[in-house]
DNA sequence: AGCGGGACCTGTGGGC
DNA sequence: TGCCCACAGGTCCCGC
């Protein structure tokens, strides 16, 4: 599921009624669900929610310690949540049911010393979670490399970025070269810019950068405001499903016709992921 | 260096 | 109904 509007919709259902609260306790249920890097789960205990951020599809909740502990590196100071494809956070009264696909139950107590808690559940398995500190992010690839936000991102970077002969949409959907595009917004952006998937990212010109990082600025806030794209897990904080994909250009719609030009829209393979684009339209 | 393919998992939907 | 296959919002790792 998760690309950057996603997790960025789940970041603003949560982030009002978590900020505050402390952690009691955590529950794993399915041992993958840790990610390898992470401390143990146990070191939550006691530790406060001050923010709720987000980086590319990184979920990120901001911790300090409760009580005047003398301030150490080695604290956790992050609670890293990737939801990968089909991870979901959902808050819950203390002691709700388990789900079938439940890997982790988080314990807290609210500003109001109200307990609750914070299920992460995921089908697939794929998601991660991770209680880092300093020290622990400045090992881990993924945080450390990760490329500009989309939003902050300029045309000139992004056409620096994009060197090479590797396909433009293999190139936007690597995280290291822009953060948080995943398969449904890098065909969308890459239809909204007019340009070719398949296209070496060394290729596009200024003016082709340009559009392009307008058009993923576009659509990524355009799909923010309508809550995400759900598509078949995909759900909020509140459990509330996206309305994106019903504004889809060309995700899903291979064989049906370009909203442009009214053709056929092709649907290949491209780095083994399902790719739709027109030909007509995408130069 | 850069790619393609497979691995990691579970579920769903289509074809037969 | 049921079996089998293909496919699904993402990364990582391996071998060519």
């Amino acid at each position: 599921m998760p690309e950057l509007p996603e997790v960025e919709t789940v970041r603003r259902s949560l982030e009002p009624r978590i900020l505050g609260s402390h952690f009691t306790g955590a529950n794993l249920l399915r041992d993958s669900a840790l990610h390898p890097l992470s401390l143990p789960l146990k070191q939550l205990t006691g530790l406060r929610i001050d923010q709720l951020k987000r980086r590319g599809k990184l979920l990120l909740f901001s911790l300090s310690a409760q009580e005047l502990t003398r301030k150490e590196e080695s604290l956790p100071s992050f609670l890293v949540i990737h939801l990968r494809m089909t991870g979901r956070i959902l808050t819950a009264e203390a002691n709700a049911r388990l789900g079938k696909h439940t890997r982790c139950v988080f314990s807290l107590l609210n500003s109001h010393e109200k307990p609750f808690q914070i299920f992460f559940d995921d089908i697939r398995t794929f998601g991660k979670i991770l209680l880092a500190n300093q020290q622990i992010l400045q090992n881990w690839d993924l945080w450390l490399n990760m490329g500009p936000e989309p939003f902050e991102l300029e045309a000139g970077d992004l056409k620096k970025r994009l060197k090479g002969q590797k396909s433009l949409k293999t190139a936007l959907l690597d995280q290291h070269i822009v953060a948080g595009i995943g398969n449904i917004y890098a065909d969308e952006a890459l239809f909204a810019a007019g340009l070719d998937p398949f296209r070496p990212a060394g290729s596009i010109s200024d003016v082709e950068a340009e559009n392009l990082t307008e058009a993923i600025k576009r659509i990524l806030r355009n799909a923010i405001e309508q809550g995400g794209s759900s598509i078949r897990d995909y759900l909020d904080a509140d459990g509330k499903k996206g309305n994106f994909q019903k504004s889809f250009a060309v995700y899903g719609r291979g064989g049906q016709n370009c909203p442009k030009c009214g053709g056929i829209l092709e649907k290949k393979r491209l780095g083994g992921r399902a790719t739709v684009f027109c030909l007509k339209c995408q130069k």
